[in-house]
DNA sequence: ATGCTGACGTCGC
DNA sequence: CGCGACGCCAGCA
């Protein structure tokens, strides 16, 4: 059972809660993206609201590291989100993820699929 | 209430 | 292979 405190089964708020949690799961140097979350929480074609899950991220208690989660392509498309636009890449640069041009280096090898890396060990 | 927008992704042309 | 349309659903005008 790879989910089993995040249980998305009630309401959407605890889809963002898993959200959270999921990518608060996300090994430091690692990264994933939106729709494989979405995916691994049964919602689809719920990548949007993953990704407006993180537009809340900040606003919670646990820190929620939404520099590690970009689009399936790895690109950075949420760092004009962030409290200063660059901070994204530097975050990730700083766990030694390579970026170029909004680009993650090598970002297939880099990826973190959590329904692949959660699930059945 | 209605319609547009968006940190996405997939499918069709 | 590039581009547009659609789905998804929560805010906001």
């Amino acid at each position: 059972m790879p989910i089993d405190f995040l249980k998305l089964n009630e309401k959407n708020k605890d889809f963002f809660e898993s959200v959270y949690q999921v990518v608060r799961l996300i090994p430091r140097g690692r990264v994933t993206s939106y729709g494989a979350i979405a995916n691994y929480l049964g919602a689809k074609s719920g990548a949007r609201m993953v990704g407006w899950a993180m537009n809340a991220a900040h606003h919670q208690k646990e820190y929620v590291p939404a520099h590690r989660v970009v689009n399936r392509l790895g690109v950075l498309s949420g760092r004009h989100h962030f409290p200063e636009e660059q901070s994204m890449q530097v975050q990730l640069e700083a766990e030694g993820i390579k970026v170029d041009n909004d680009q993650i280096l090598d970002f297939k090898a880099l990826f973190w699929d959590p329904s692949k890396e959660l699930s059945w060990d």
